[in-house]
DNA sequence: GTAGAACATAGATGCGCGTCTATGTAGATG
DNA sequence: CATCTACATAGACGCGCATCTATGTTCTAC
């Protein structure tokens, strides 16, 4: 199964200057890719667990209880978010940590600009 | 077929302040309807090919050459994006305009904001 | 080395979605 | 009214994806 072709998309690619100007095949689907690996209400609640956790970081089995989520699921759905580049994986002893990667939420906030 | 069970997204309750606090499933699930709406390459062209374009508004006819699809799949898109409330449609004469809502892009970003 | 815990991977299943062709609808024109 | 044009809708098809169960891998502890 292909995951995301782009892992991670080539963000400073994506568009030009946001959504001004005509944005070529390519480069719409960069963006759509890493739209899409947002675009699910499991990982925008994913994301959010991870922002309110303790340090901004959370390992899988404090997200797959309040999520009422399989840790396979929940292991799938963060991989998704790491091969998109908007979350970071660390792993320490036999926890592994993520949280998100704040700059490339950035990048994409400039790329929805009007 | 069921396209958007929420027409358009009710953005106000989408999330308290974005992606900072704990988003519960409702709105995780109304957040990630309108991410939908914009994580396909088509739809981002044809949001930058309005964009682009006289007064920032183009008909249909219009949108079908350059993006090389048929005249009812770039009206799905259209409709999808309609429906999202991301843009908006005008009659005049035979022709139907579409514009982009830009009230409704700025709330987009406040939901992504960390 | 063995056992258990935390996490990833593989494979299967069912639904969602992007695209098409065919057809319907509404406005302009004669 | 008849015809043409611009656009929408309906239905079908094939691929993608979210979830599951089952199993593999890695680390810790005894």
């Amino acid at each position: 199964m292909v995951e995301l072709t782009l892992t991670p998309v080539d963000v400073a690619s994506c568009a030009p200057v946001g959504l001004t100007a005509i944005i070529e095949r390519p480069q719409a689907e960069a963006l759509a890719s890493l739209l899409k690996a947002i675009a699910d209400p499991t990982r925008i609640q994913l994301l959010s667990l991870i922002n309110a956790s303790n340090n901004s970081e959370a390992c899988v089995c404090n997200l797959t209880e309040p999520l009422a989520l399989t840790q396979p699921t929940v292991s799938h759905h963060l991989k998704v978010l790491t091969d998109a580049g908007l979350i970071e994986r660390e792993k320490r002893g036999t926890w592994v940590w993520y949280s998100v990667n704040q700059d490339r939420w950035r990048q994409l906030s400039k790329l929805l600009e009007l």
